[in-house]
DNA sequence: ACCACACTTAGAGTAACTCTAAGTGTGTCG
DNA sequence: CGACACACTTAGAGTTACTCTAAGTGTGGT
């Protein structure tokens, strides 16, 4: 569907400097669809984005980075709204720098709570598991 | 707003044998809010759930178990649907056993999967910190 | 008897995707 | 050169799992 889109893109545009990848290469080494991909940046996640003539994105490994950022932030659980604040902050420049070290912390935190309460749920399934294993050996 | 509901639940009731607990009292200890716990059960999650003469919930431990049981499948991203099959199976008895425990061992699967790709995301959003806390240092 | 409060059901609202439809543009193949 | 295969666009509908509100009922404590 969204497969092999942008074969021509690394041959022959600049080999020299910086590396750039179409959409559906970003898709397949993320994991992350093209469908969000573009969502994400319809919300203003990719500033400075370049296009090809035909418009189509080209990803250059800065923005393979901030893509990264973007799912870390969001698996912490903060929202688009609160993602465009931050990269609306990432703008401003160095002034704001103070405050997205706050917001970085804070997910940070977040997520460590997240990865504790995972393995609760995961220690909780195992048991689980092996209590239905355990009460099946009779059969 | 949902807090307190049900101070009288555990005095009198029955303090012998099996206690129960009213829908506030669950809220508050598992974290998840009167409004999902209703949810679940309209989505038939708690298939012997009792009830008080006012009509009011009456989670036993086995009702807690299976919320927390609940809690670990949608956490490895198990559909509502996907539940509810499970709980069907759950009533159908020892026959279904192994099927259940195919399910657990699968989610039990998704939800490392998960933790690892957590833990990538805490050290992206910890490098990102990092990179941010030394750039700022020269102000 | 009264009031505060938790309950009910039905249904609207929300976030974040997820996908479809309709239409455009480009590179390649014959 | 013309057909074709795709990836692009925007707009908007659909989905999931909550999340909450509204309107109305019922019970226990004072």
């Amino acid at each position: 569907m969204d497969a092999a889109e942008n074969r021509h893109i690394d041959s022959g545009e600049k080999p020299s400097s910086a590396p750039l990848y179409g959409i559906s290469d970003v898709s397949v080494t993320t994991g992350i669809s093209a469908f969000t991909i573009r969502y994400y940046d319809k919300c203003g996640f990719f500033p400075n984005l370049q296009r090809d003539r035909r418009g189509a994105r080209l990803f250059s490994d800065a923005d393979l980075f901030q893509l990264h950022l973007v799912e870390a932030l969001r698996k912490s659980g903060l929202s688009i709204e609160g993602i465009q604040y931050f990269v609306r902050l990432s703008k401003r420049g160095d002034a704001t720098k103070a405050e997205r070290l706050r917001i970085l912390r804070a997910q940070e935190t977040v997520l460590e709570y997240q990865r504790d309460e995972l393995d609760e749920s995961l220690k909780r399934l195992h048991s689980a598991t092996m209590d239905l294993d355990v009460a099946g050996d009779s059969e």
